[in-house]
Parts: C-alpha cells; structure tokens; sequence
DNA sequence: AGCACGCCGACT
DNA sequence: GTCGGCGTGCTC
C-alpha cells in the first residue's frame, strides 16, 4: 500500500539511500497526494529518507520531510533547491511507513496526514537560548561603575554561582542577591557581568523499570509473564480483558517496565487523558517519575518540549490521547491502547482514522508489541483474538477483592417515577420509587450514590405548549438543548447559544415554553427536592472545566464530601471511590435509539463501565438499571454479567447482514449549503457507483445529522465483503464524478459514529 | 494549508 | 470608475 518505496531500509544518520542523488521526493504538510521533488543544491550535504527540510514552496516556506527518491515526473527545469536540512532528528522509517498506510487506508491526502506528524512546527526550530549572566571581574573597582551595596551583593552571588550549574537569568541572580533585576541590568551595562546564551532544555526525570512492582495474584502474575515475553519480542498483538478491579493497569506496567528496562520507548494511548488524572499518578507511583503526557488541549511550549524530548530519545513514556500515536519515537518497543472499545479513538474529522487501529500498522512497521486492554472489548478484538491474528490473555477477577455489584433492571413500565410538588405544580419524575428508596438508604448508612445520564444540560427538548413549536438549532438539524443554570438554550453540535426566551418565538404566548425529557441538571433538581439535606453535585463536562476541576471534583467524593453526584460520561470512567455503593443509571435506553450499529455493543461497555463504580471497596455495592425494556439483550446481558452470550447474539446480527467487523463499510458524505445541489451530486454519485460482487451501494440520504452548521448532509454507505479492497473502488468512484461547485464529498472508511 | 487569480457589489 | 467578497486552482 506504500505509494512511494525507499521508506523501510535502515536509515542510520548520515546514510543515503542515494548516494549523491540531486533530485529528492519531499513531503510537505499540505493536503495534496503526493511529494513532490526538489533539488538537493551542489554544495549541500546529501540528504536522506525521513531528513526535515525546509523548501520553497510557491511564494512561501515550508518544511517537509524526505520521502524517498525523485520521481522525475516533472522537468528539471521546475525544481527548486532545499534550502536547508533542519538540526532534529530524521522522522523514524516506522512513523513514515504509518504515515504512507494512513494516507492509503483513509484515502486521506498524503500530506494532511504528514500534518498531524508535524502538529507543532516550532518544535522545529533551535532552542531560543535564554540570557545567563556570570561575573566578569573580580571587584567593582575593576569597572567604572559606582560600588553600592546592591551592586556587590549582586556581583558575590554571581561569583559564588557553582559552576556546575548553568549561568542564571537575571531574575533569578538578583532573587539570590535579594535585589531588584534592574541591578542585574545595570552591572551587565557597565561590564562587570557578561551576558552569555544559555541553551537549556527541560529537565525530564526519567522513570526507573527495576522499581519493584506491587505482589501480584497467580493469576496477575501468568499475565504479567505473557505481556513481558511479547514486549521482548517483535511484532505482535495482545488482547489483555479483564474486568474492573482484576488489575490490569498493574499487569501491563510489567510490560513497561520490561520494555523500559530494554532501552526502549512506550506509548500508552489512552480515549480522554483529561479525564483520567489518576493514570500519571499510578505510574509515578510506579515508576517514580511521571509520564511525558500529550494531548490536543495541551499549552504550546509543553508542546513543543515533549515533541522534542521525544523526536531526540530523552523521554521514554507518553501516555496521550490519539494524535500522540503521530509523535516521531525514535526507538519505540511497545504500544499500549487502555480501553481499547472506546469509540474515541475514532478520529470523525479531518483525517478521519481509528488510532486503535493504526496503533497495530505502527506496531507492525516497527516490528514491536502492541497490547489492547479492556473490561469489555470491542467486537472487530474479540474477533481477531478469536481467530488467532491476535493473543489473549483474560484476567480473572482478583480473588478477595471487591465482589461485583449486583446489577438489577427496574422496570419503568412496573415503576413509573411519581410526579413531585416544585412550587406548588407537579414535575415529572425521572426516578422510580425503588431507585428513590434505594437512594434513600444508602445515603442514611452514610454512603455515595452515583445517578448515571449520559446527557448534559437541563432539557434536552424545549416545545411551546400553546403551538407545539419545538426550540431548533438554526444551523442544524437537532433541538436545543436547555441549561437552566446559565440560562440559555444551546446547540450540542455547533454551539449555537441563545437565552432562554420568555415567550414562544413561533406564536408569542408567554410562559408556554415547557422543557421535555430529563439532562442531569433536571435530575439534579429533582433530587435537591427530594432529599433536601444531602450534599449533591453535577459532574458533566461542561460543569468540569480542565482536568484540575475533574481532579479535585474526584478528591471530594472519594473523601465523602458528597452523598450523590448526578453525572455523564465523564463519571464513567476508573476511579475509585470507597463509599461509593449504589449506582442508578437513570436512562438505559438512551443509547440505544438512532440505529447506529455499534449502539448495544456501546451501550453494554457504557453501562458495564458505570456499574464498576459501585462497591469497589469491601462494601458491596449495587445498580439499579432503570429501562423500559428489561427484556433487551444489552439489559440481560448486563445483568447477567454474561458478556460472552451477548457478544455471540451481536457478532450473528452483523453477520446475518454482512456489516462490520463481517463486511466493510465505507461512508460518503456529500454536504454543501445548497440543500438541493447536495441532493444532485449525492444522486449522480450513485448513478455512478461501483458495480462489482460483494459490493453494494446504498443511499444517497439524509445524513444522522441532515444539517449541520448550515451544511446540508446526505450520505451514501458503500457496504462490501471483507475480502475486497474498498480503497481502489472508492478513488476510482470519486475521481468519475465531476462535482458542482460548493458541493464537497468526504471519505470516512470504517465509519463510526453519527458523523 | 496558503496564496493568487478571477469575476460581481458598495464606496474613498 | 476602484476595493474587496471568497470560489477555484496550484504549489515540485
């Protein structure tokens, strides 16, 4: 699938892959397909596959990276020079070869591709050295300046600075000297300090392999063995399951440590780094250092630093989000994907890839060990483990820990919620009288509930009762969603905000507007309502800004500073909390409307995932599953605790209709501002769709989401068996129609979500 | 991604 | 009459 060849060859500094060659292929990070060719000026050192070059490029300068050879497709005449060969590492063969397998698997642009690899292009750059001062004379009398008190205090502590440490700034001089900088200044002015360029980079404590790991079980301690043997060798993938509680974080740090021990770097992917403060703190705990983390939120310079501490081999661990897959290692030995099921290594845009997935592709090219792990992993996982393409290793329940909570259904048909008294009217409820009950006793015994909605805000749904009129985005096609605290109504999907409106904008009558269905907001007011006295908290990602509020938010409920936390997703996710007992999960259908074919698989890991919070201590703990369906087999499965059955049921449904991980599918999304120029290229697509066995074309439709940011959507599904190469017929496809202007069509192979 | 070229509305 | 809107197309 490699486009261009000259990638794969060892590329030890200094070598060439072709010897004197004038002419390279370079790599830019625009969004075009392919590299285009430069000359490598006479005079100019010969240059190598994955060298960073700076080149001209129309009227401006960029920097790419060498592909390989010249392709000598264009004449000689049209080439311009490298300008220079920039002082960092050459991007790893490995990183390339991703790169390359990226771009032809997503059909994405080569060089949008190269772009995520070069996120931070002033990592590129020399260190700026800071200004240092040392002491140029021995007395002040030896310059011209007048001898104050300041002054020679100033002048002692830059002769007393040890020499083994590097000159200090100006601040830090005068710190020492307890004056102002100002002095600092004044004495360089004058000559009795020199200025000197201090080029520093960030100190990074190292983490230690040949700590002592926690005792681990019989059972830890196989696993540990097993993950230990594949970090020593090449390539391979390994399917570490085991449930919450059963240790794995624990297991898999043995596979650091062996990989650490080697030399080697480690990269440890993880869905939301935000939202999982713990992890650096269990492997400092660990390890005795932290981790390098990386993630898209993350300021600039820290950044920039970790880039470099990367791409020149002086840090060893990365624990980050996705795009960290696209760091420059230069001698990675092990990739770990924590979560492995979790749909947010699916990238939806830009370069739409599935980092779990190019985790194994990175893996592969750098003949090292790729080690998934999970409570409940993902059908396409359990598969391949199935079929032997990947090695499994279950981790059994630690014997004397936590018992697993008992999962009860409550069904809301047997136990509607009762209405309640908010000012003198009736609210609806959204808490059946045994979650009510359960709740109740719980908090009595002086322990935590979690009431679990995966749907922010107040309202999801505001309509007019005098006219029926319902509160749209305008720029999509979904409702506004309502958040009483800050008063407005707000689009999920564009974050359009409007305030709250006295009146019905459609027909004017006041105080008609009525708020439809429950977000934890409205739960929570519920709640307040009804146990009065208990001390309750909204933890939504909106209502935790930064991972600082996550953290501290966690650190009041683990030390019971809370009875009952009203929570989405965000809460989902391992923390332990010792008096945390009863879980509610207020509505267990949510997810699983909208036919979407990964919804019951995600439901149960959800669901599954939000159980484990309960009773993780040696109290036992309960769940309480409200549904209108009990009979659905996500309900039974979890209650069952019989996820093998479940995944059985789930891999003969996609079976039955060829659909992923049994068939591929391939989703075209024609969008424009023209609903009806959309609605013409969507059909022309089809007209001309590939016609071939196992190969099926469905659509054009309205797309999940019709309209989005103003952007009409309708999207076609290119459905085909496993055995066929979908990438040729889709280019092929694409490059047959000739599209009307303003109307764009974008390629998301293994689609996921609504997107 | 930038940046220029290229044809249609409100202004120094 | 120009300044400028961003649609389209190119960059070795």
């Amino acid at each position: 699938m490699t486009p261009r060849p000259a990638t794969a060859c060892g590329d030890a500094p200094g070598a060439t892959l072709f010897g004197a060659a004038r002419r390279v292929a370079v790599l830019l990070p625009v969004p075009v397909d392919a590299p285009y060719d430069y000359a490598v000026p006479p005079e100019m050192e010969p240059v190598a596959p994955g060298d960073l070059v700076r080149v001209p490029l129309g009227k401006r300068i960029e920097t790419g990276v060498v592909w390989g050879e010249g392709a000598a497709d264009v004449p000689e005449t049209k080439l311009r020079p490298i300008l220079e060969r920039l002082d960092v590492p050459p991007m790893p063969a490995p990183l390339r070869d991703l790169i390359d397998w990226c771009a032809a698997y997503t059909l994405a642009p080569l060089g949008q591709v190269l772009r995520m690899a070069l996120s931070v292009p002033e990592a590129l750059d020399p260190p700026k050295p800071r200004t240092g001062y040392t002491a140029r004379v021995a007395d002040l009398s030896e310059t011209t300046l007048r001898a104050t008190d300041a002054r020679r205090k100033v002048l002692e502590a830059a002769r007393a600075w040890p020499s083994s440490e590097p000159p200090p700034a100006a601040a830090d001089l005068a710190r020492r000297a307890g004056v102002g900088a100002t002095v600092v200044r004044g004495l360089a002015e004058g000559g009795a300090l020199a200025p000197v360029p201090v080029v520093e980079e960030p100190e990074i404590t190292a983490p230690d392999p040949h700590r002592a790991g926690p005792a681990l079980s019989p059972d830890q301690a196989r696993a540990a063995d097993v993950l230990r043997a594949a970090a020593r060798g090449g390539f391979s993938v390994t399917l570490l399951e085991g449930v919450t509680g059963s240790g794995k974080t624990e297991v898999y740090f043995e596979a650091v440590a062996e990989t650490l021990a080697r030399g080697r770097q480690v990269l440890v992917l993880l869905p939301e780094i935000a939202l999982t403060a713990r992890w650096p703190e269990r492997f400092r705990d660990r390890f005795g250092a932290p981790p390098a983390p990386w993630h898209s939120d993350m300021p600039r310079a820290q950044r920039r630093d970790i880039w470099r501490a990367v791409a020149f081999g002086r840090v060893s661990v990365v624990v980050g989000a996705r795009s960290a897959l696209f760091l420059p290692f230069p001698d990675l030995g092990l990739i770990i994907i924590d979560e492995e099921h979790d749909g947010a290594f699916k990238q939806e845009d830009g370069v739409p890839y599935n980092a779990r997935d190019m985790a194994v592709v990175r893996g592969r090219a750098g003949a090292h060990a790729v080690v998934m792990a999970s409570a409940t992993p993902s059908l396409e996982t359990v598969l391949n483990a199935r079929a032997g393409r990947y090695a499994f290793v279950p981790l059994p329940r630690r014997h004397g820990g936590a018992a697993l909570p008992a999962i009860e259904t409550l069904d809301l048909r047997a136990h509607p919620p009762e209405k309640w008294q908010r000012q003198g009217m009736l609210a609806p409820s959204f808490l059946a009288p045994p979650l009510l009950d359960a709740m109740d006793a719980t908090i009595r015994r002086g322990e935590q509930v979690l009431l679990f909605l995966n749907r922010r805000g107040y309202a999801p749904l505001t309509l007019c009762r005098a006219c029926g009129h319902r509160m749209q985005c305008p720029n999509c096609s979904a409702w506004l969603v309502e958040h009483r605290h800050r008063r407005l109504l707000q689009c999920h999907h564009c974050d359009y905000r409007m305030p709250l409106p006295e009146t019905c904008p459609a027909c004017g009558t006041a105080d008609a507007l009525a708020p439809c269905g429950p977000g934890v907001e409205r739960v929570a007011e519920e709640v307040a309502s009804r146990f009065p006295t208990a001390r309750l908290v909204v933890a939504a990602s909106d209502t935790l800004l930064g991972p600082t509020a996550a953290a501290e938010l966690m650190e009041r409920i683990e030390q019971g500073a809370v009875d009952i936390v009203i929570g989405t997703q965000v809460m989902a996710k391992g923390h332990h909390f010792p008096l945390l007992t009863l879980v509610g999960v207020v509505d267990a259908d949510l997810g699983l409307s909208g036919g979407d074919l990964r919804a019951a698989e995600r439901t149960f890991q959800l669901l599954h995932q939000v159980s484990g919070r309960a009773g993780r201590a040696e109290r036992p703990g309960r769940v309480l599953v409200q549904t209108a369906d009990p009979e659905h087999p996500v309900m039974r499965a979890l209650v069952s605790g019989d996820a093998e059955t479940f995944l059985a049921v789930e891999a003969e449904t996609r079976q039955a209709v060829m659909m992923p991980p049994f068939g591929r599918l391939v989703a075209l999304v024609v969008s424009g501002l023209d609903e009806r120029a959309v609605i013409e290229a969507g059909k022309a697509l089809a007209r001309s769709a590939p016609r071939a066995a196992d190969v099926e074309v469905l659509g054009p439709a309205p797309a999940p989401l019709a309209v989005l940011r103003r952007q009409h959507r309708h999207r076609l599904l290119l459905k085909a068996a496993r055995s066929v190469r979908v990438q040729p017929l889709v280019r092929d496809w694409l490059a047959a129609v000739k599209l009307p202007p303003g109307v764009r069509v974008k390629v998301d192979v293994d689609p996921y979500g609504f997107m």
